[in-house]
Formats: structure tokens, C-alpha cells, sequence
DNA sequence: TCGTCATATCGACGCTTGTCAATATGATGG
DNA sequence: CCATCATATTGACAAGCGTCGATATGACGA
């Protein structure tokens, strides 16, 4: 692994993210890095309410009901999505500062 | 998988991201969804010649080189990383057209 | 030509993930 | 109470992932 202490190119500068960070943003990608997770966010998000009803999100797509759920239950353990049960139905909302959280990462590293 | 026709919350509406859209962007993300390729992004995005040589990238991390070769090439293979080799060593960078697109993804999903 | 160094590839290993069918839970209405 | 509906949980399966040790590739210097 590159013992000596020559430089063979630009070391490595500016403030690069610590691991702590990477460790904690990490989660919150993985939540987001699937296709049927990337749908129901943006079908939660963009729903005029602001939160949805697992029984229309289940419609959307053509997966079971167990896999939905499970999808669902992936992003509120991972603190992107609010849970409200009303009645018989359970409605989503999209939690936005834990959005923010991620959408801050990329802020920072993009140069614009 | 409720087929009556008997609505029991707002229907979804807005445009919410598209099943293709979805398919391109989460190769993205779920390449962005690990610790240490988040800190490999990261450092090589914050070096201050905007690219790093792997042997830098390899003292960085308590990992194996195969290991560090094996997260640098997902993410080249996923379009976030630039090869280049000069001489003996190679060197990464990455490409800002690839995060704006994951950026693009939050800035019109999180309603600031 | 040979040895060395930097990086990539291979093969294997345990662990996680996405999906489903089946079943459980829990609220509602008759 | 009981049947029904919406949602969650369980258990199983194949596929994928992160990591490693070992080895291959390929560039350089002596």
C-alpha cells in the first residue's frame, strides 16, 4: 500500500467529508437507490396533499401489496417518509429535512 | 388490491417522476449509497486539481487496494468518474455533469 | 531482460436485498 | 360477534454486494 513518503501526484486537500458523515448520509442514499423508493417518494412528494394512502401508491405500481409495504417501510426507517394512520388507510408524507439532508451533499459538491 | 372504485384519499396528482426516469437515476444513487464511495467522491471532488491518483485514495481508507479498485471502478462504470492514466499511476476525477444529474433530482423534489 | 511498483481482475466468502405467497393484525360495519 | 377490508409481518428464495487473498497486467528503471 505504498509505504514511502514520495509523493507521486497532488496530495489530496481541501475538506473532503469525514467518515462519520459518510456513514450517516449513506443510509439515506441506499433508501433512495431503488427505482420503486425513487417512485414512491416523488409519487408522495408530488401528490397535492403532500402525503398519500399506501392503498393508491399500491396501485402504481405492479408489485404485491407486501413488496410496497416493505418499500415503505424501508424509507420511514430511514427517516425520508412520515407515517399517519387514519382510520383504516396509512398515509406517507415526505419528511423534508431528512430530503434536504441528501440534497445538501450534493449543494456542497457540485461546483454549479 | 383494492379495485372498487371508491376513492379513500386524494388521488395522486403533480408529475412525479417517471418508471424510466427512475430506472436511470438509481444506478446513481445506489452507486453513491456506500460510506466509502461517498469518501472516495468526495476526497477526489475536494482535491484541489480536482482529480486524485488511487495510491492516495488507497492510503486513505483501512481497506484492501482490490477493494478501493473495486468501489473506483462502480463508479466509473456508473458514469461518476473520469479514468485517466498517466505513467504508472492513474487518476480519477469526477464528472460534475453526473452529480448535477442527481442534484437536478433534489432540487426539484425538496420544495426548499 | 529482469525485478519492482501501481493498478486491475479473479474467485470465493458471508451478508444484504427485492420479491413473493401466506398469514397476521387491526379497524369498520352489519 | 363476525366478515371484510387495508396494511404489516413472516419466511423463503435467488440475486446482488462488499470484502478479501491471490494473481494478472502493464509501465518503469537498472
Amino acid at each position: 500500500m505504498s509505504e514511502p513518503g514520495l509523493a507521486c501526484c497532488t496530495p489530496l486537500s481541501g475538506t473532503a467529508m469525514s467518515a462519520e458523515q459518510a456513514e450517516q448520509v449513506a443510509p439515506l442514499l441506499k433508501a433512495l437507490a431503488d427505482p420503486v423508493r425513487l417512485r414512491l417518494v416523488s409519487l408522495i412528494a408530488s401528490s397535492a396533499s403532500g402525503e398519500a394512502c399506501v392503498c393508491d401508491l399500491n396501485d402504481a405500481f405492479e408489485l404485491t401489496q407486501a413488496t410496497i409495504s416493505h418499500h415503505l417501510k424501508v424509507l420511514h426507517s430511514a427517516g425520508l417518509l412520515d407515517r399517519k394512520k387514519r382510520g383504516v388507510w396509512v398515509y406517507y408524507a415526505v419528511r423534508p429535512a431528512a430530503l434536504r439532508a441528501v440534497a445538501g451533499l450534493f449543494e456542497t459538491a457540485v461546483p454549479a
